[in-house]
DNA sequence: AGTCGATCCTAGCACCGCTAGACAAGTGAG
DNA sequence: CTCACTTGTCTAGCGGTGCTAGGATCGACT
């Protein structure tokens, strides 16, 4: 029993390693660099082992972005439990979701611009993508105003973030008033 | 003197050619699907032709983006300019900013989700691409309040429509509630 | 009429995602 | 302890990709 056990344990450890290295190298390179070839020579197996674990180079790039959303629903959390009023909350939610998506390109776009097979705003969608919407909503929702549904309005607030994230990153907007973008986002849709 | 200039005509209209069948293609298929073979076997040529026309792929898609944003600018502009008050033109510019993103989804890509070599918010920007912010300006600028610099404010505005063209297209947001989500962003961005 | 230059195509390179089938290593039974 | 068998991994290869070198062909000028 033990000796399937301890192999459990390495397949489950070898996994990890896949995709903490799918992540490291597109982070490093972008994800046009990672390739099932240099994938597998990076983890030192030959390719066919990535498709034991996975049905094909989609779900990697799922699996990162299950794991990349966690981790932005963590921050997204962490950042405006520390800010008191709505007002500020909304301005540290909005801020930390930019910075999440400027240090961590590949990840972002894993989760919301790439093919990762995942199933989004439906029953079937996975937990860690859900748990990041709600973080969204959790602040937004105090913020929403009247005749609104947060729901609506979250998704609003969230595609304006999206759109700031993804134009900044692809060079279609100055990089220099970031900031001043923010502000004027949450002046504006926030009602305080 | 008159073989050369039929000569250039027949070149220039092979390469209109060239631009259309992509477009065409992409559109059908999705861009995955404009392969060079593909398109070479499409406009009855060896792929070595495109190449005497272009770079690579990435500057076939450049070649869609510049035609796809100087129709975006027209329809933007016919749009507003059949509006009266200010608040009725921003209204039919975010309508029709995303009614084009969803009819010509493959086109909209190419301008700002793919990577097709242009140059963006520089001095060597070209010119259609800079008309198509110009459009924004001109309807954003009227409604972009006290306090505020008006291409700021148009920089927001697109990514706030840019982020909702995207993620409803790819599945990201439920499709029902566009209409609610516009008419949510243009209530609370634009000052009337 | 013959040369010469432009134009186009065939064939091929290195790489991609993915898979079939050979092979080795570890497991359990006799 | 040996031997069959299962499990796991690798080598090799398929059809596809973007792109290019080099040869053939065809038309225009001397």
């Amino acid at each position: 029993m033990s000796v399937q056990e301890r192999k459990q344990r390495e397949r489950a450890e070898r996994e990890r390693l896949i995709v903490a290295t799918a992540r490291e190298l597109a982070e490093q390179q972008g994800w046009d660099a990672v390739t099932t070839r240099r994938l597998a020579e990076r983890i030192e197996y030959s390719q066919p082992v990535l498709y034991s674990h996975f049905r094909g180079k989609r779900e990697i790039i799922g699996a990162v972005a299950l794991e990349g959303a966690a981790e932005m629903a963590a921050a997204l959390r962490a950042a405006t439990s520390a800010a008191d009023d709505p007002r500020t909350r909304v301005t540290a939610l909005a801020r930390t979701y930019l910075e999440f998506a400027e240090r961590n390109p590949a990840v972002y776009d894993a989760i919301f611009q790439l093919d990762g097979g995942l199933a989004f705003a439906k029953e079937d969608t996975p937990e860690p993508l859900k748990d990041a919407f709600a973080a969204l909503l959790e602040t937004l929702s105090e913020v929403t105003g009247d005749g609104v549904h947060p729901g609506l309005f979250t998704e609003t607030f969230w595609a304006a973030l999206h759109g700031l994230a993804t134009l900044t990153r692809a060079g279609r907007l100055p990089p220099g008033d970031a900031e001043r973008r923010v502000e004027l986002l949450v002046d504006r849709l926030a009602m305080v």
